[in-house]
DNA sequence: ATCAGCATAATTGTCAATAATTTTCTCACG
DNA sequence: CGTGAGAAAATTATTGACAATTATGCTGAT
């Protein structure tokens, strides 16, 4: 074998509609054509139909039987209702992850939010610089947690509200969030675990909040 | 419209070989052969690989390319962490449900409870009363816990373990599942909602001790 | 008897064409 | 001018055939 799996058609087909929908270039309500991403894509629509099948049951994609795919929306409820469990399973997994951390891991936090504090503000790339640190930073919790179905659960939640995160992204409260990291940095360095855990739903808590309010 | 959807060939396809899996009667580790089953329902192999897609993502089945399908294998660390998610999301459905049922839910639940004590005990089908009269009792507080993602997100978590808990059904502790609801059910009517989290993450609990006893 | 190398068979991945269904447009009628 | 029936167009659902890939089972040399 050379490296990994074969690539499949349809993953790449799903790799590429996801982040249109994801990163917000196709909006919730519109139509996807199957014949056109074959086009697109230079093959039939087999490949095509199993790619926009994937993106169905993660919530993305909108299918009906004779009528096609549209890009899902989601109501102000949904996006409320996701955060919901992000707070509990996030929270449960930092509180979980806390005794389990070495104290490399600790320090990979900190330097992570130590970065995150030094991407200049008014850089207009503040996004791409801001989103992989971020989730490097939450992603550590997750798989140091003890519980190797957290990793996979977290990102089938996010994954279905990540656009509208983008979407409304705000840097109003960049500095609260840097603040929530440092409070989670220190309650993971004195070993509390409760308090560890608290506020990081408390830091998913307040990023619901500001997405909400950019809802309305 | 007549009544709801049109039902796809696919759908179909993936009902039945999502039941052939999750009651047992195709054993993990088995192959399973697009042909095969396009020829069963009288196709061609398109529905099918829609089908098998959607039991991958599931969890159900394990596709490799070229290499075709298998009954995807749970280790018993998948088992106990799918467990522990289960914990956590059930016990958390249930804090946040128990201020929010009517009285006439509680008189349901004790209702259910009653009629499963009531099964026969030597009953030949005594599974297939127990298991849809004990769905309906979990079901009804994740329905009511205020949260419309947190049915989705259990059962999306239930089907990867449904088969291990019907293969490994065992009435030895059937007792104490009953006492189980019965303390939940006591919980709920005092208003308790802490106490109602606790015995119903205590009662899964007891149910993932179960399996895993019968997994080693 | 064992094992590498090769030919064969079996199976999946993809395609282009056809059938079924829905949507859109047209136009006669009130 | 609005409306509804029906034809036309567009789109999806399914199919059967072909290509690419992998598994299997010979053959023969050691």
């Amino acid at each position: 074998m050379s490296h990994g799996k074969p690539v499949s058609l349809k993953h790449k087909i799903y790799m590429q509609l996801r982040d249109e929908i994801v990163f917000g270039r196709v909006l919730p309500g519109q139509r996807i054509k199957e014949a056109w991403w074959a086009r697109k894509f230079g093959c039939s629509r087999g490949p095509v139909r199993e790619a926009f099948n994937q993106l169905e049951r993660q919530g993305l994609l909108a299918l009906t039987p004779h009528q096609g795919a549209v890009v899902a929306k989601s109501s102000s409820e949904d996006v409320r209702d996701y955060f919901g469990l992000l707070e509990l399973l996030e929270g449960k997994a930092t509180e979980w992850a806390t005794p389990l951390l070495t104290s490399d891991d600790i320090e990979k936090l900190a330097e992570i939010n130590h970065a995150m504090k030094n991407i200049p503000r008014d850089d207009n790339d503040f996004e791409e610089s801001w989103i992989p640190l971020n989730l490097e930073f939450h992603t550590l919790f997750t798989l140091r947690c003890g519980n190797t179905k957290m990793d996979w659960i977290i990102e089938d939640v996010r994954m279905r509200m990540t656009r509208y995160r983008y979407a409304s992204f705000a840097m109003t409260a960049v500095d609260e969030y840097l603040q929530d990291h440092d409070r989670i940095i220190e309650a993971v360095r004195k070993g509390d675990s409760i308090e560890a855990g608290n506020a990081m739903t408390t830091h998913i808590s307040r990023a619901k909040d500001m997405i909400m309010r950019l809802f309305a």
